[in-house]
DNA sequence: GAAATTTGACCGTT
DNA sequence: AACGGTCAAATTTC
């Protein structure tokens, strides 16, 4: 059954991997000469990274499906409670965590851009733990959604330097936001009014501000956003992702328009320019500027701390995808990477 | 004083 | 046994 399945859907996924490849070759020939070009080719490369998508999901939506919600609330005993007394619980939640979603960004940080905007869009992250990973130069930081315990949301994501290029973090989400999207809507709102500086995420980045604040000035958050399949964790070099991310190649998204994404404008929309950098959607933007003048002095914890206010003002991808869904109609468990499926 | 971060210890998985 | 992920006490920040 499964391996008919694949017998049938292999071919095509090559096809469209190599039609798509094709695509990206032609892009480069297109790029200087017309803009209208570049549009309709991300279009078409975002096609084709739907059509992947969703023949991947095909392919493993038996053995792996999204939790839409699970059990919220209930996996996680509070931290008073003592969750190592329990032996089956644990086990439970292990199991859990295994099974939820996962997919990473490759968020690159760039210098020279004016992304000192809101960076908190409605989702806000605790630290809650930091560990040298083996092999890695830099610590890995772990974050979990601050409203663990007041809505049981069990969304976590770890926040990994790159060995490679210090000014790329691997940013690894887990979980779905289950926290309130009301609430998280009115904190995007007061943010689209722009003299609020009131609500709570907005201190908290006052205050994260503060702290690297000179550093800022010199690092202002540009971001490019490499999103990669939660399944196959193979890197889909979705439409927003550049095969072959240089500071040039960063400097010409700044000029695309990608897919018109009309959901994620109406969305979007009422962001200042300067969105959050690490949402996904911010490659619409991607403002980024980047021209690596100088090395950054910076201390991990300090970046860190900044990737963190960028990504944390991002929705989980999935965040942004329960909202245009919504509106929607879709069948919400429908499983897909939004990041591939929207850019 | 409350909330957030740091950090060493604990635990499950491999 | 090593490693990665999480907990929770201590510390810091507001």
């Amino acid at each position: 059954m499964e391996n008919s399945k694949d017998y049938e859907q292999k071919p095509l996924i090559n096809e469209l991997t190599l039609a798509k490849e094709l695509v990206n070759q032609l892009r480069f020939h297109l790029i200087p000469t017309s803009s209208t070009g570049e549009i309709l080719i991300q279009k078409i490369l975002s096609s084709y990274d739907k059509a992947l998508l969703m023949l991947n999901w095909n392919n493993r939506s038996e053995a792996e499906t999204f939790l839409p919600t699970p059990s919220v609330g209930m996996i996680e005993s509070p931290q008073s409670g003592s969750p190592r007394s329990d032996d089956s619980d644990i086990r439970d939640i292990y199991k859990k965590r295994k099974t939820m979603p996962r997919w990473t960004e490759h968020v690159r940080v760039c210098s020279g851009t004016g992304t000192e905007g809101p960076q908190e869009d409605g989702h806000s992250w605790r630290k809650y733990g930091q560990k040298d990973i083996l092999g890695a130069k830099y610590p890995r930081g772990y974050y979990r959604c601050t409203h663990r315990h007041v809505q049981g949301c069990l969304a976590t994501k770890q926040v990994q330097r790159s060995d490679e290029d210090p000014l790329v973090f691997d940013v690894t989400y887990r979980g779905k936001h289950t926290c309130n999207p009301s609430s998280l809507l009115q904190a995007s709102q007061a943010l689209c009014k722009g003299d609020q500086t009131h609500n709570r995420d907005q201190l908290l980045e006052q205050r994260k501000r503060k702290q690297s604040e000179e550093m800022l000035q010199n690092f202002r958050a540009g971001l490019t956003v490499k999103t990669e399949n939660p399944d196959t964790r193979e890197l889909t070099s979705s439409p927003f992702s550049f095969p072959s991310i240089t500071s040039t190649e960063c400097l010409k998204s700044e000029n695309n328009i990608f897919s018109p994404v009309s959901l994620e404008n109406s969305y979007m929309g009422c962001y200042s320019p300067f969105i959050s950098p690490a949402t996904s959607e911010s490659n619409y933007f991607s403002p980024c500027n980047i021209a690596r003048k100088q090395p950054f002095r910076t201390s991990e914890s300090d970046l860190n701390e900044i990737i963190s206010a960028a990504t944390s003002a991002s929705n989980s991808p999935v965040m942004d995808l329960e909202f245009t869904l919504d509106s929607l109609d879709f069948d919400p468990n429908f499983p897909f990477d939004n990041n591939s499926f929207f850019s």
